[in-house]
DNA sequence: TATGAATGAGCCTTCATTCAT
DNA sequence: AATGAATGAAGGCTCATTCAT
């Protein structure tokens, strides 16, 4: 009852119950999972998810924000940067740390899978997400491709090459099935991941270059 | 009792349980969407769609199919072509097409979500989906890509810059949510979509060449 | 709609119903038979069923009656019975009878088996069978027995042999599972029949003996 | 609140639900039965069953198991067995506890019905049962009606005999309401029972002795 | 006469949540 | 502080029956 023993023996009830539920909500999506299972699954009581967390909702808000949170202290948006980096290794070192949160391990795969889901289909806890999270990465992002497309690019069309990288990083992982279906091969080591950053990196540069510069004409036919 | 209205209605609760179904589906997922909700919307019996479709699953499955024949008739690929088209002008169609299919309309809007939905987290209807219209429509994306990337290219080099295509039409629709909360305006009118279709044509050009290309050296810094 | 096209189409349907009935009740019981299987099978309307019995109690007792008669005239119960017989000779008549009723030919055993669960389970339809059959067939085996234990027999003795007789018999239909789980052989084939009507009336012929003459002692130990 | 009500009310709800739902499916039968009614007639939530039992077929075994242990419990097969009991005496025993389980209480008898329905009708709630209760029991018959028939009986007719027992004991369980409907009373007092575990013993050692020794001739016509 | 779409009551089950202990 | 039995609302599905044609 005191300060001392709450908070050891519930913190670690607590943690069992959040590693439990990451991996049931990754494997089942929020509707589908079970209180009953997650508490089953961490050794708990089946009150327990109600008496460290409330409700359901607000265990799976937890959820998300801890596993997003992991996944950026590991791979942080500069990860691997060398000293002086240039624009260019910036926006490789992006790209790399953001197919690495989504795609590297079995279970942050998993998990991030939540995300994907959760920006389908909002459970209302997007709003903190996006306000702590993807709006300082964006701008991170923003920044690189502005810098790249140069001082006279349009504002709009350094909107549109950010948002054409995001969406070059988040096919892999929303759309995973379906690329499992048609036959092609998932990244899923980090030499297959580190080819991919490079593919979309290339990709993106070229497509900034002729955004920005489209003066040079179509080589293209 | 006339011979009109008695023709009219010989499908009519079955119609109205598809339309009733498709918006439901389209706001609240396929869990989340309850068989009596669809059967009240309809005015129908909550028996009715045991008996017009057997179960909730399969009448998911009718909707998503006919959701998308539809948006396939109303855009097709190939949509506004003019009679001899440039490799360009055809990725341009495809771009246009596969915006317009997924951003146009209200409803047509919603009902597309399923598919992103479906995407995220399958139910099994998605196999016969792939089958009977994605297959067959990235098999033409990779066609136009491949030869604006030149015989040369490699096979995975094309293959990357075809899903590139797809990640930037499907982002739009994918994460929605996300582009409305971080305050950047969502295409809705025929003029943002076809003005989005160009970017993405453009960008797309310039990803290509570049990757098919990387002789010519690297412009942007 | 004259009565003559009328008795011709409708007794083709209305026949076709009772079969299907005979088999799907036998088969399943009367609560899991569905009405729309019936009608399934017969090739009738769903609404056949209604049309032509009322309910589906009433079809469940028509076929009730239809199978027992038949079997009646299939195998009397003085089947089989020389030109003089002798007492024993019609007790031995009776049970072999009763046994070829309800345990001979597939589809009759199957439907015999209704009778079985409807003395344990009694819908409504027993209490006219009772008296338009059973009970005359019992007063014949009382009958039978009566002679066999002589005028001097207790009557409450008679009806309890007479009982005995008749629990023999329906022993091998109603508890059938059971007998097939123990491990034991039930008689199917015309000569395991026979043999077992012999080993019944030999029973009964010491049974009542014994209970008719208790005074010739216990020659058992 | 007090420890007495406490630990009582331990299990009261699980051991209400048993009950209730011995009587209703003993009334009505495993389908007939709904979760519903047991749940109300035993003053628990609709979901109690759920929670207690996982289902209720579950329930059912459960009920079925239970009603038969207590019926061996309260009636052994050597019920009432004087100290050095004859062969005869034990095949008395037998029947005349079988009759007590089937016959004797209001609801021990209508709780048996369940077992009669599920022989007619079995729901898989069955093998079990017939492992763990009826062979056991049915093998000490053998061996009573064995010795009884002496060493040189044959096996057939050995197995023949002892199923002419349980056939007996069973009919009045069985055919209770056709019993009823033809206007035979069905023993319910204790002399009544006895008085039939007398007759069917009677008739039995009857039979036996025929069927073991047949040279005697048969002095029956 | 005969159809088959439509009905509505009801069943078993599931689940997040509550509450007495 | 923590338990787990109990709750009650709701969900998908089934089925005999009805009714307009």
């Amino acid at each position: 009852m005191t300060a001392i023993s709450e908070s050891t023996s519930d913190d670690a009830t607590r943690d069992r119950l959040l590693d439990a539920a990451a991996d049931i909500f990754a494997t089942s999506g929020f509707r589908a999972a079970t209180v009953r299972e997650i508490c089953t699954r961490a050794a708990a009581n089946i009150a327990a998810v109600h008496y460290h967390f409330g409700d359901k909702e607000t265990l799976y808000r937890e959820v998300l924000e801890r596993v997003l949170r992991a996944a950026l202290v590991e791979f942080p948006p500069d990860h691997g940067l060398p000293r002086n980096p240039t624009t260019r290794d910036r926006l490789h070192a992006f790209v790399h740390s953001f197919l690495l949160r989504v795609l590297s391990t079995e279970k942050s795969s998993r998990l991030m899978k939540l995300m994907t889901r959760e920006m389908a289909e909002p459970t209302g806890a997007l709003d903190q997400l996006v306000e702590s999270v993807q709006r300082p990465l964006f701008r991170m992002l923003h920044g690189i491709v502005g810098e790249l497309a140069g001082p006279d690019a349009a504002p709009d069309t350094v909107l549109a090459c950010s948002q054409a990288v995001v969406a070059q990083c988040l096919f892999y992982k929303h759309a995973e099935h379906v690329i499992a279906r048609m036959g092609h091969r998932l990244p899923r080591t980090s030499d297959e991941i580190e080819r991919l950053a490079h593919q979309i990196t290339e990709f993106t540069l070229g497509g900034i270059e002729r955004r920005a510069h489209p003066s040079d004409g179509d080589r293209v036919r």
